[in-house]
DNA sequence: GTAACCGGTTACCTTTAGTTAACCGATAAA
DNA sequence: TTTATCGGTTAACTAAAGGTAACCGGTTAC
């Protein structure tokens, strides 16, 4: 059994995983964009052909949520030797872990609409 | 084996899923509330007791707050005979349903320090 | 009558998230 | 030399989320 103390740090902990998590998966692209790539998980993700496939997106919000997804391991870019220049992108090993988070906010979302109607 | 039209529906409701999950359970503070109910479930939870308990959130905030928990079934608001009024707020068993999610985001954001460190 | 408690609401402001459109350098094709 | 493609960046804007502080009606205790 855990004392006060312990308790109170271990809420705290949790409190901040949340924080994290929305941060880095939360907003309106990045789980969007996750998926995608996962989809096509053998293509050649380049650029353009993302933001192509991706209704909606931006070039602008599309660069900077990869950028940000790139910093958190979550994909890898790479710039390819082609003319001109494309530059590849691809979701990681460690970036297939969002995919539970995925799935239970899929499943939440689904069930509430049956909940509420 | 779905056709391209099913897998594009599937996929848009899926979409849509997440965009509810988020928009009902993302944010600052709607977990931190239901966390709070949930920890303090044998208690009466009056709007100025749970003010008190939850660090940093104004009248405003959980006030506004509350009112989207209970429109999404996820909380009941009930005005107590007392002298003078108080309203005291609980967790719904529809509500419960909302820890899975909250685990996975746990769960992935604990993770995810480790590994980015 | 005045002060205090409860459960809010209102108005105003700041910060963050996201959109739109123009622009950029490097490269290559016509 | 003009035009197009790729992978962005920049500036300027709007929209949404959240914070702050003052205020409110109803009630009770002093």
């Amino acid at each position: 059994m855990q004392n006060i103390e312990e308790q109170y740090v271990s809420c705290e902990r949790e409190l901040a995983a949340i924080r994290d998590s929305l941060e880095i998966l939360g907003g309106k692209w990045k789980l969007r964009i996750m998926r995608h790539l996962n989809n096509h998980i053998n293509e050649n993700n380049t650029f353009k052909k993302i933001q192509r496939e991706i209704d909606g997106i931006s070039a602008k919000m599309l660069s900077k949520e990869l950028q940000e997804l790139e910093i958190n391991l979550l994909v890898t870019r790479k710039v390819m030797d082609t003319r001109p220049v494309t530059v590849s992108y691809a979701i990681t090993q460690y970036g297939l872990s969002v995919f539970p988070v995925n799935e239970s906010l899929v499943k939440w979302g689904l069930n509430h609409r049956e909940q509420i109607k």
